[in-house]
DNA sequence: GAAATTGTTGATTAAATTGGTCAACTTAGG
DNA sequence: CCTAAGTTGACCAATTTAATCAACAATTTC
């Protein structure tokens, strides 16, 4: 029940996309230092981001990518869906057809459950969200050790 | 996000179980029958099961496996937590501390809601639950169909 | 228009995980 | 002592994951 890489390194792309929204392009290198994520590898993670259009980019010098909604307009579960395709803890659930006896299937039904109770965080959290608890947090940590002027600081994800 | 076969399968070897509660040991080959499962392989997915305590099992003829406690008293929490270990979609949520900057991750937070959804469906559904609702579900289909005498018929994991 | 910069695409690959098999062994019953 | 079970550990094939590399296409800048 582990989300793979795809998951985890593309809603943090998507969430450092939303942190720059309105500052235009934004260039995947940076995108790849800021969120440790190898480049090859992130070229390849947006692709599905840009064929679900959640986000649109540009080539050459300047280039770089960017969203194409506002961030409290992209939704948790688009993305994962993007990235991960169901969140369906088993397939049965997804094509229930496909399962001739499904509906004589108990466990079934617990993994539906288990799948609506999934998507409800999901649905109900944007990347807008993510913003502000990000922001959140960096402030927090302003406060804690402001000996340092350190929020956000060099190496932090911003 | 995918639940392995082993959650799969552990599952419905317990729900089988949970439905001879009551009428001694059950032998493997039966429950591999039954739930379609590779004997050879369900030799391997009891054992977390035995050291967790939450079914017994006994060699030679007319040995096999049961429950340790009645249905009602095994969630599905523990169950899925032996079979696959932590339900957490990410590791950092496990074990926060080896991830040395997780307070300042925002999608941590998100990860970590998502786990407590999965955990309040598991935790608060037993393996007596799955026994009335696959009963249910054989009574209904009996009554659906019920010109031929079948439920539960030959071959419906019973 | 040449050169540099950036994203796009497809092939390839190493490592890990999954799902399963096989064989030797142990224990219990008759 | 023989047979019917469960136990354990080694092994293996297939799949998935997490990349990397190379060739290419588009865009800007000089």
């Amino acid at each position: 029940m582990k989300l793979s890489t795809k998951g985890r390194y593309g809603t943090r792309t998507l969430l450092d996309l939303a942190l720059h929204w309105g500052e235009g392009l934004v260039p995947l290198k940076d995108i790849a230092q800021r969120q440790e994520i190898p480049l090859p590898y992130l070229e390849h993670l947006i692709a599905p981001l840009i064929a679900g259009g959640l986000i649109r980019s540009t080539r050459g010098p300047q280039g770089g990518v960017s969203l194409l909604k506002p961030p409290e307009e992209i939704k948790l579960s688009e993305v994962i869906q993007l990235l991960e395709g169901s969140i369906a803890p088993v397939k049965c659930v997804d094509n229930p057809d496909a399962y001739p006896r499904s509906d004589l299937c108990a466990t079934r039904d617990i993994w539906d459950e288990v799948r609506k109770a999934i998507d409800g965080v999901l649905e109900s959290t944007t990347l807008q969200d993510l913003v502000e608890r990000q922001r959140q947090k960096w402030n927090l940590n302003r406060w804690q050790d402001h000996r340092k002027n350190n929020a956000p600081k060099e190496g932090d994800n911003l």
